[in-house]
RNA sequence: GGGCGGGUGGCGGAAUCGGUAUACGCGCAGCACUUAAAAUGCUGUGCCCAAAAGGCUUGAGGGUUCAAGUCCCUCCCCGCCCACCA
């Protein structure tokens, strides 16, 4: 009998699926399209590891069954390969991004090909390709031409050791999500693209798909939409009158206002500092303000972080009145107001809120009750644990008085707005997108600055903008990329007037080339236009898209944001890309921590593999630890477990060919091998089968399914030996075996969008010439399905004290009937009278006395 | 502080609508095969009890119900994301 040895047949496999074009994707009408995509990986010259491939792993088992299902099915596969680890690389070793990312790229191909995904190779893209990037710079200038990409000087956070400014998205607890290190703010003129303008849509339409609850939160929190007033606040004491307008989101409580506070960046601040307001009573106290912001704004955000919520804080020496009772609030300035929510000024309220509480606390300024407290309470507020912040009645608040703080809030933005106070206005978290990079390794942003015409774009008929070689690829830190220093790429006329202009040497953020990538698959090779719009309607929008939670504020927003863009400028039919996202659950290592190279922990396939486990067992692995988006730490030993299942599937087939292969034409010719009860056996263990794959795929419940093969199998092999008609240590498959043909046959399908190679392997030798693949899915009898006789746990006063086997079909009162006649129930109704009895339909009878 | 998950044997986990808790796998134990081991096959395996009978068991406590892992209330713990967001 033959072994099982995946080293053999695996690589012999996929050969053949690539010559053989059975994964590859045409437009074809008559079927039901499926874009199955799991996020382009940053191809590294690493080994992947078992976390990464759980996500192909998955994209992989849905598309094999939407194949068989009949679906059309497109599932690409290319690499985001702009980007700092191959250019750090290439500062180490000389060697140049271009070339080291050719070399990762067949590394991560080699490594995927080896697990035999279905992948339509022939679409695969790279982002690094000038063939690509020529359209990102065609979309960057879309954008422009729309007024969603300007420059602008600001305050932005620059990693000093990657020497590169960063999104808001890509700064994680004050440090560079590449590289950890900590960030610091640096005032530079940045590219940004305006994705505030899309902050309601990427808010509201969440509706529409249908993603995890936890991702569109994060999404949502992201956006921060908040639902607020602008307040205008009249100096008292300037020698020229200011006006400071401050957003908050509970006016209600503003007869409680104490003071006011100014981000340190405000433009207020500023004025106080340069003199050009002077309160005209008091000492002067802009030397106090110059002091501090300049102290707060170089304190990195570990710093501030780090300093807790102790207040810190300076007072500027001007007042404002409160229009709502006249009264003068003194004005501050403190790094905890930031400047870019609402309007960077906020009213300090500090007995029904905390953090003005605490800073009200920390510089003596008076605290005043407007809520009334539990139980009635109307004591001064001294201590923390007594600020109001989100339930009460309102006092000492004119018009408000007796209402409860929802209804206030409604009452006073009336109010406000009546009296002309404020004005009703939403304030977002979100910011917009810094999208410019001081690095090498991106594509150049293709804009040329002219002396006189200012920012021009670079024609359409020049693109691409192809990024120059260059001998030095590390990063000045002067807030210029390495292309600063390549004359013949900078010095360029100007495509208006003509006069000497300069190139612009930043680069765009890797983001931007992942924002669209989705859409290239549809039409990869296209050199007129980024997409067919045919094409791109056939496919999109993506069905499945499967990934980690890590992308949900960075790559899932930009996305939707240029998606968004696109179907604005009707370049698209749809204004979603991704209509289910599907985020697979982390696999962390055996030891519960996460695979790193730093922890020296990773578990890699390729290791795997070459001790001769194969790609089918760590599939089915990666599918049966757990539920697909539920964490799970993997398990060694568990490897061992695949590996068996797919052994015994191997050798129960292998048994099978091997006994009745003298015997078949025999067999055949006198009409033999027939035995209808073992028949219905074999066929009615596979059937159960079917249905359950069949349900659990359709749910994505991959783990049960394959606990359900593996159940297939155990009964199978009883069956084959346990048949009453079976000798002793004998098989029976001469006896039956076309049922057992038939039925090894669907087991085989059935396994094959798990462990792709075995399946393929073993069908053939069953005698199949097409793939197993294209082949459709098994269909479940309902008759042999069905069961004829049912299992009833019979229960007296809530517990189980008995089991019946009843036919399907009985009646209500037989079954009642049946269960008190049971000799174990009869004990323990002995003497007692049957108050109440519940039949629960093929479940359970339940005695109450 | 806010949002989202989760807590079931020694371990990963299973359990449609509230209906026999612990499927499947790992691990462990025993048996068969073997000179032996590995591999393979078979059997057993929630806890208490020598066994049977019986009792107990889904983070803790309470409630609803004939019946609760599942529903309701109070609380504890763990993970992830965001966080001085006015």
């Amino acid at each position: 009998m033959r072994r099982y040895n995946p080293k053999e047949i695996e690589p012999k496999w996929q050969k053949i699926w690539e010559k053989s074009k059975i994964y590859q994707a045409t437009e074809d009408k008559s079927k039901l399209k499926r874009y199955v995509l799991e996020y382009f990986p940053y191809p590294s010259g690493a080994a992947m590891h078992v976390g990464h491939v759980r996500n192909y792993t998955i994209g992989d088992a849905v598309a094999r069954y939407s194949r068989m299902n009949g679906m059309n099915v497109l599932h690409p596969m290319g690499w985001d390969a702009f980007g700092l680890p191959a250019e750090n690389y290439a500062i180490k070793t000389g060697i140049s991004p271009q070339q080291a990312v050719t070399k990762n790229v067949e590394n991560f191909k080699a490594q995927l090909m080896q697990m035999g995904f279905s992948y339509d190779w022939p679409r695969e893209i790279n982002s690094t390709d000038p063939a690509y990037y020529k359209w990102t710079q065609w979309f960057f200038l879309m954008l422009f031409e729309r007024g969603l990409a300007y420059q602008q000087e600001s305050l932005q956070w620059w990693c000093p050791f990657d020497k590169t400014v960063l999104a808001n998205e890509q700064v994680e607890n004050g440090r560079c999500w590449r590289c950890g290190n900590l960030v610091e703010k640096k005032a530079l003129k940045q590219w940004f693209f305006k994705i505030t303008d899309y902050a309601d849509r990427l808010a509201d339409d969440l509706d529409n798909v249908n993603w995890s609850e936890a991702i569109k939160a994060m999404q949502r929190n992201w956006v921060g939409r908040k639902e607020g007033i602008n307040v205008t606040y009249k100096t008292t004491n300037a020698k020229t009158q200011q006006e400071i307008t401050i957003f908050t989101g509970r006016p209600d409580t503003n007869f409680g206002a104490t003071f006011v506070v100014l981000a340190p960046e405000h433009q207020l601040v500023q004025k106080v500092i340069s003199q050009e307001i002077i309160p005209n009573s008091g000492p002067s106290h802009w030397q106090a303000v110059e002091q501090y912001v300049q102290k707060t704004l170089i304190k990195s955000e570990i710093e501030r972080q780090e300093e807790g919520r102790l207040k810190t804080g300076v007072f500027t020496g001007l007042y404002v009145k409160n229009p709502l009772n006249d009264k003068d609030l003194p004005v501050w300035v403190s790094d905890f107001v930031l400047a870019g929510f609402g309007t960077g000024a906020v009213v300090g309220v500090p007995g029904h809120d905390m953090r003005d509480f605490e800073f009200a606390k920390q510089f003596d300024i008076p605290i005043e009750r407007v809520v009334v407290g539990p139980d009635g309470d109307i004591s001064p507020i001294t201590e923390p644990e007594q600020v109001q912040e989100t339930a009460g009645r309102m006092i000492n608040s004119g018009p408000l008085d007796g209402l409860e703080i929802t209804d206030a809030i409604e009452k006073m933005r009336d109010l406000m707005e009546k009296k002309n106070m404020g004005k009703r206005t939403k304030s977002y978290h979100l910011r917009d997108w810094l999208i410019s990079r001081q690095r090498y390794w991106g594509a150049p942003i293709p804009i040329i600055h002219c002396p006189k015409d200012g920012a021009v774009p670079v024609p359409e008929d020049q693109l691409p903008v192809v990024l120059p070689e260059v001998k030095s690829y590390e990063p000045s830190g002067d807030g210029h990329s390495p292309l600063a220093n390549v004359p013949e790429f900078v010095n360029v006329k100007c495509p208006k007037c003509g006069a000497d202009a300069q190139r612009e040497t930043d680069t765009m953020d890797g983001f931007a080339c992942s924002s669209w990538y989705f859409l290239r698959f549809a039409d990869p090779h296209n050199a007129n236009m980024p997409f067919d719009k045919a094409k791109v309607d056939f496919w999109l929008p993506v069905d499945d898209y499967i990934g980690g939670a890590e992308h949900a504020v960075m790559h899932l927003l930009y996305a939707r944001f240029w998606t968004k863009v696109m179907f604005d400028e009707k370049l698209i039919d749809f204004d979603e890309p991704f209509i289910t996202l599907r985020n697979q659950g982390m696999i962390l290592a055996p030891d519960g921590k996460k695979m790193s190279k730093s922890w020296n922990n990773t578990i890699e396939p390729d290791q795997l593999i070459k001790q001769g486990y194969g790609a089918d067992s760590i599939r089915l692995m990666e599918l049966f630890i757990g539920p697909w988006n539920q964490a799970a730490a993997w398990n060694v030993e568990g490897l061992g477990g695949t590996f068996r299942f797919l052994q015994r599937v191997w050798t129960i087939v292998q048994e099978y060919l091997d006994e009745t292969k003298d015997q078949r034409s025999k067999i055949k010719d006198q009409g033999m091998g027939h035995n209808a009860e073992l028949e219905v056996q074999i066929a009615r263990t596979v059937h159960k089968t079917i249905k359950k794959v069949s349900q659990d795929l359709e749910e994505l419940s991959f783990n049960t399914a394959i606990a359900a093969l593996m159940e297939c199998v155990n009964e199978l092999y009883k069956i084959k030996g346990k048949h009453p008609s079976t000798k002793l240590g004998a098989s029976n498959f001469e006896l039956a075996y076309k049922t057992w043909k038939t039925e090894l046959e669907n087991l085989v399908q059935l396994l094959a969008p798990f462990a792709p190679h075995i399946a393929e392997e073993l069908w053939a030798e069953l005698g199949h010439k097409a793939s197993v693949h294209i082949s459709p899915w098994p269909q479940w009898d309902a008759q042999l399905v069905s069961e004829e006789f049912i299992t009833l746990a019979v229960q007296v006063n809530g517990k189980v004290r008995g089991e019946i086997v009843v036919t399907a079909d009985i009646s209500e009162e037989e079954a009642i009937e049946t269960a008190k006649n049971n000799e174990k129930v009869a004990k323990n109704l002995a003497g007692k009278k049957i108050k109440k009895a519940i039949y629960v339909q093929g479940r359970l009878v339940s005695l109450v006395v």
